[in-house]
DNA sequence: GGTATTCTCCCCATTTATAGGGATATCCAA
DNA sequence: TTGGATATCCCTATAAATGGGGAGAATACC
């Protein structure tokens, strides 16, 4: 019989570890060797005996990410599955290329955690049944939010420093008469930069610029 | 001996209920009868036989407020404990006054969930005791982005549908007339709601509408 | 039955925004 | 020095939004 896969669990949400770790327990072949409650906690363990670490991505204090960075920087060679609420495909990059050898949405979790932990204990790269699928449909034409950000990013570096000026203003809500007193310029300037910015950001109105200010945190 | 208390779970992430159902099924007295993956589930039960429930806060759809509230408005004599991620005060008082009888907070939950099953099944009020910590801070603090947060949650649940319908479209940058087409109702309908919309939501024009609406996640 | 809420619609008047067009001055780089 | 980009300002005209007011119908609650 093979031994069983040495698993560490890392959560600050200690109710999701324990479920987490109730679960495993049913299944062969799994040990839960070690439960930490932060990253920080995580990295001043000996991972020599771990095989497969799960860990949350978002917690309080650095983030799994972060925590996985310094662990893949270490010379520890503990397989790293990430847990994650969001089905982002940004984030599974990032998670790939920080050193994950695996991917898992929460929704997923219950079903497949153990699956993963087979695959890459095996050595295999895993990504949950619902970020698989998002990957697909991301080469089937839809433009995905990603892109969208990355698209937004370089129209914003084509807008002047005037024009940024009164889009801000813009959506923090003042009208252009507020703004050319502001900017001690006249209104109908102010009407121009507007009418150059929807055109510009490829939006209907000031809706539209408020909303772009406020994704690129511009607010 | 005493029957059992029997319980129903209510979460949007099955692996963070199958965690709570393992743990309670290692405690005497308590016993999982009913799980459901939505609010809306929970309420197209019969509840007759269900001593205590446990609802996540935050679900897709309708949050577990909103559900808890049609709860309490129905005849149902299930007590409800809300679980949460956030130790937000407000969030606390918001749910005892919907009809909650417990509120607990996810990182207290894998100790304390079982203790506050049987306390407000004795009839008790309970919080967690992170909440508790807080009631008693309470005086020392300032307001933080959280508590900014939960306002703005707060003031989006006294919105009626419709309003957040027309709330909705005027973030996705449609005018009052095009909005009007798209729910067959009159323009100048559309008008009063967005004037309402304004008055409730404490801004200055449609921008502002819009930038609650993005923060909101209703876009 | 009375009260309150919500949704619906309308009136008025005023302010703002949108969408074209054009114009001048500056500054920088090809 | 010529052209391009930027910032400034103006004109006309229409569409849309804002801020008051009121008011009827349906619904639910007490």
């Amino acid at each position: 019989m093979a031994p069983s896969i040495n698993i560490a669990l890392v959560d600050d949400h200690k109710i999701l570890m324990d479920g987490v770790e109730s679960l495993l327990s049913l299944q062969d072949g799994l040990q839960v060797q070690l439960k930490c409650e932060s990253g920080e906690q995580l990295l001043q363990q000996d991972l020599s005996a771990i095989d497969v670490v799960v860990m949350d991505i978002n917690m309080e204090g650095r983030d799994g990410i972060q925590i996985l960075k310094e662990l893949t920087a270490s010379d520890c060679t503990s397989k790293t599955i990430l847990l994650s609420t969001y089905d982002d495909l940004k984030l599974v990059n990032e998670a790939f290329e920080s050193g994950a050898r695996g991917y898992m949405t929460k929704s997923n979790a219950s079903n497949y955690l153990a699956d993963a932990i087979f695959s890459v204990h095996k050595g295999d790269l895993y990504h949950s049944p619902d970020i698989k699928e998002k990957i697909l449909n991301r080469f089937s034409g839809v433009e995905t939010e990603e892109d969208m950000d990355a698209k937004e990013r370089a129209i914003l570096r084509q807008l002047t420093a005037r024009e940024i000026d009164v889009l801000k203003l813009i959506s923090m809500q003042y009208t252009s008469q507020e703004i050319a007193e502001k900017l001690f310029i006249a209104k109908s300037t102010v009407d121009t930069h507007r009418k150059n910015l929807i055109q510009k950001l490829k939006v209907k109105n000031v809706v539209g610029l408020g909303l772009f200010a406020e994704r690129n945190e511009l607010i």
